[in-house]
RNA sequence: GUGGAUGUAGUUCAGUGGUAGAGCGCUAGUUUGUGGUACUAGUUGUCGUGGGUUCGAGUCCCAUCAUCCACCCCA
């Protein structure tokens, strides 16, 4: 019996990796021109990491954790995201005593124990950025604006970006109690999960697909008419920044996210995809975690993009199409056996040279050989025989006009653009 | 965690109680040193697994596992 891969996980094997390079290679030149560093922290922490720094009320914490005791009986956990291990990284290496703010990127895969769907993966992959030191609304504004060109620089389109304002420690509670108070005359009329969320995280109940609970909180106190002066202005700020970087948004005051840590600017993003899953990418500020999780007082922000979900998505929008081989690919065929030795050596001679060449190791003879050639897309083949060697001539075919031309060494160094 | 669907060749699927099939792919051949098309041949199956009914089960029943889809949540 053949062994499967574990629930949940995925091979990214064959032609999709080219997916996912064009995308890993988009995202590094991006970072590299707004100047953010790579950051590399382990797929595992401590338990206690995201228990303080994602939140135990959170679902991520509650009951999709990847949790396990190790040999030493220490608690370990897959990480579910990234923030909290980049905080903790921070703060284990002083980074507060480093030039301010540092900014951070990070890709790689998270484990959250969910049932697996379309886009929804146990072993997923992740991109985030996160910057951290400032609270300047011209970083939240950077940052937003960053996130929608690397969307838009992959060319994904229907990009729809909510915007909303959660608050901060002064704020919230004050809302926390005027919206208890306001759903103290419903609770009986809101559906059991709701009327647990009253008392563990009003805010959430927003979220709530149940008509009868909308109806009752879309006439409720909104979190953006209760902000303190503080958040109000910082929010005011950040959306005249996307004014002027012309920036699309939409504001959607009953976004709440689901990570205890964010704290004024909370954002979401999606691209137009029918159904579940719409979500390629979320984030927010923390300026409460580093503290939170013993570093010093020092304000975060950052997002993070579910790759898996953008390769859906460009690959619904037919992004991938169009691939352009950025190298072209030649092959070295043998007339018979006895050319063998001289089609490896050109081959090494053409790599050397930067070309990429590939000659035959399946034995075939050489009509077989300009088959392989052609399903492996080569775009030029060598015919390499006695008469070729005893003369020094090269000839070659371009595979895609069918037309072939006898050159010299040289000539063919530089038909095929070598260096 | 809740609900629904589906498991047959590498893959997509047909097979409606009586000997296991097709398309695609893959490998090779169609006599001279040149691909794509065409033709020919070959190729892989504990029919997801375990029970049950039956003279006989890929087909009916039960269980189990896996996958997919939706809810939930999120990226």
């Amino acid at each position: 019996m053949a062994i499967k891969g574990p629930k949940g996980t995925h091979d990214i094997i064959f032609d999709d990796i080219n997916k996912w390079h064009i995308i890993e290679s988009k995202l590094t030149d991006l970072m590299e021109v707004y100047d953010y560093q790579e950051i590399r922290t382990p797929i595992f922490e401590s338990t206690e990491l995201f228990l303080r720094g994602v939140g135990d009320t959170t679902d991520i914490v509650d009951k999709e954790m990847y949790t396990f005791l190790d040999k030493g009986d220490r608690s370990i956990t897959l990480r579910p995201e990234g923030t909290a291990s980049v905080a903790r990284a921070f703060i284990e290496h002083s980074g507060y005593n480093e030039v301010l703010p540092s900014k951070f990127y990070y890709t790689g895969p998270m484990f959250r124990y969910s049932r697996p769907q379309t886009g929804r993966f146990r072993q997923f992959h992740q991109f985030g950025v996160e910057v951290i030191g400032s609270m300047s609304p011209y970083l939240d504004g950077e940052v937003l604006e960053l996130m929608m060109k690397i969307f838009t620089s992959l060319g994904i389109k229907n990009l729809n970006l909510e915007i909303n304002s959660v608050g901060c420690p002064k704020c919230r509670p004050i809302h926390k109690d005027i919206l208890k108070e306001y759903l103290k005359k419903n609770y009986e009329s809101l559906c059991p999960t709701c009327q647990g969320r009253y008392e563990k995280n009003p805010l959430r109940i927003f979220d709530c697909k149940n008509i009868k609970c909308q109806e009752i909180i879309n006439n409720g106190p909104y979190i953006t008419d209760n902000l303190c002066e503080e958040c109000d202005q910082h929010f005011e700020e950040v959306k005249k920044y996307l004014a002027m970087s012309k920036v699309d948004y939409v504001l959607n005051k009953k976004m709440v996210r689901g990570l205890d840590y964010y704290t004024k600017t909370a954002f979401e993003i999606t691209a137009g995809r029918d159904g579940a899953q719409s979500s390629i990418g979320g984030g927010g500020r923390y300026d409460g975690l580093i503290e939170e999780i013993g570093g010093p007082s020092l304000p975060g922000i950052g997002f993070a993009i579910g790759l898996e979900r953008v390769v859906l998505t460009m690959e619904e929008q037919g992004l991938f199409d169009n691939l352009v081989k950025s190298k072209k690919k030649t092959y070295v065929a043998n007339v018979s056996e006895n050319n063998i030795d001289e089609t490896v050596l050109l081959v090494q001679k053409l790599r050397n040279k930067g070309i990429v060449a590939i000659h035959d190791i399946m034995m075939r003879k050489l009509k077989g050989q300009f088959k392989y050639a052609n399903k492996i897309n080569a775009d030029y083949v060598i015919t390499i025989g006695d008469d070729e060697i005893n003369n020094k001539i090269y000839p070659l075919k371009n595979m895609n006009t069918g037309e072939q031309i006898v050159c010299s060494y040289d000539e063919l160094i530089k038909n095929l653009g070598g260096e």
